[in-house]
DNA sequence: GTCTATATTTTGATAGAC
DNA sequence: GTCTATCAAAATATAGAC
C-alpha cells in the first residue's frame, strides 16, 4: 500500500503544477517511474486514480489546516491562501467536481458526501463565531456556509481565468461585509 | 445563416435537457436533421460551437431579462431561478468554463471577456441600488460584483450536486445580509 | 507487482462526390 | 450545403508473460 500512498502524493505534485486537462495516467506513471499499466494495477479506472487524489489532498489539508470545527474560520481564509499555490489541483478540483454533477459519474457521490462534510464543518465554525460573538446570532448558519463554499468555489473559477484575483482577499472581505456593525 | 442559428437554438434545448457531458456532435447534428459533417460545415470545431451556444445563450437570456444596468438588481435574481430550469446548460457552461481556464483553451478569451462584461454590468447595477439608498456607499462595488458572481457560480456547482438547495433563495439571502440595516 | 502489447472505442476532423 | 466514407488519435482498459 505504500506504493499507492507514493503515486497520490507524486500525482499531488504533478498535477498541482501541470492541471488535470493536460495530465494523463501516463505522464503520471512516469512521474513514480512505472508504465502505465503499471500504475492502474492500483486503480481500477482513471476516475478513481483522480479521485482518490482529491481525497488525499483532503487529508492533507485537514491534516495542515486542521478544518474542523475546533479551528476559527481562520483555518478556512488560510486554505484559500494555499490554494492559490497549487493552481492545477485547483483546476482538477473544479473540473471534477463540475463532471461528477452526472448522478452516473464515478465521483458523484464522492462530492455529495464532500459538500455534506464541508457545510456541517463551515456551519459550526460560524456557530462558534456566533457563540463567541464575533457574528450576528440571527443569522442563518445554514445559508451562510453554502454562500461561503459557494464564493469560495466560484472566486476559483474567476481566478483561473484571471490569476490577478486576489481569492483569500475577496472572501475575507465577503466575512467582513457579513460581520460589520454587529 | 438561419441554419447556423436554427442549430444553435436546437443545441441550446437539447444541451439544457440532456446535459453536456453526454452530448456529442453527432447527437446535435441527428436534432437538427443533419449528418455530423454537415454540422461542422457550420462551426470550424466541436469547440467552437459549444462557445456559440453560450454565447447564443447570453443573448438569449440578455434580451429576456435585460441584464444591463438600466434594469435594476432584480434582473440578475430572475436570470438565476431561470437557470434552474435549464440544467444541462447550466452544467455545460460549469463544465466549459473550468475547462477554459487553461489560457491553450479555445474558449478562454471567451470567458475572460465574458467576466469583463458581467464584472461591469453587476458592478454598474451596484452602483444604482447605492444611487437609489438600498445598499450601504461604502460598500465596495468591484469586490462585491466579483462576491455575487462567484457566489451564483458556486451555487451552480452546489445545485448540480444536489438540486435541492435553491440557489435563487441564497442569492437572494446573501443580498439580504449584505443589505441589512443599512 | 510490473511490464509489453494490444484491444477498444469513441468521436472529432477531413476529403471528395453530388 | 450536405452527404458518405474514412482517418486520425488518443487514451483508457485489459490480457497475459515474467
Amino acid at each position: 500500500m505504500a506504493k499507492r500512498e507514493e503515486i497520490l502524493t507524486t500525482a499531488l505534485d504533478v498535477i498541482a503544477r501541470n492541471g488535470y486537462r493536460r495530465t494523463s495516467v501516463k505522464e503520471l506513471a512516469d512521474a513514480v517511474e512505472l508504465s502505465q499499466a503499471g500504475l492502474l494495477h492500483y486503480f481500477s479506472s482513471k476516475e478513481e486514480l483522480f479521485q482518490e487524489v482529491l481525497r488525499k489532498r483532503d487529508e492533507v489539508d485537514t491534516a495542515t489546516y486542521g478544518l474542523d470545527v475546533e479551528r476559527s474560520i481562520d483555518s478556512f481564509f488560510e486554505v484559500i491562501r494555499h490554494n492559490s499555490e497549487v493552481p492545477g489541483l485547483v483546476q482538477l478540483y473544479a473540473q471534477l467536481s463540475t463532471e461528477a454533477a452526472d448522478a452516473a459519474h464515478p465521483a458523484h457521490e464522492f462530492f455529495v458526501r464532500r459538500y455534506d462534510t464541508f457545510r456541517a464543518t463551515f456551519g459550526g465554525m460560524l456557530r462558534e463565531e456566533q457563540a463567541a460573538g464575533r457574528l450576528d446570532p440571527e443569522i442563518d448558519v445554514e445559508r451562510t456556509a453554502n454562500l461561503f463554499l459557494a464564493a469560495a468555489d466560484g472566486l476559483q473559477t474567476q481566478w483561473m481565468l484571471d490569476p490577478t484575483i486576489d481569492m483569500a482577499e475577496h472572501i475575507s472581505y465577503l466575512w467582513q461585509l457579513i460581520t460589520r456593525q454587529d
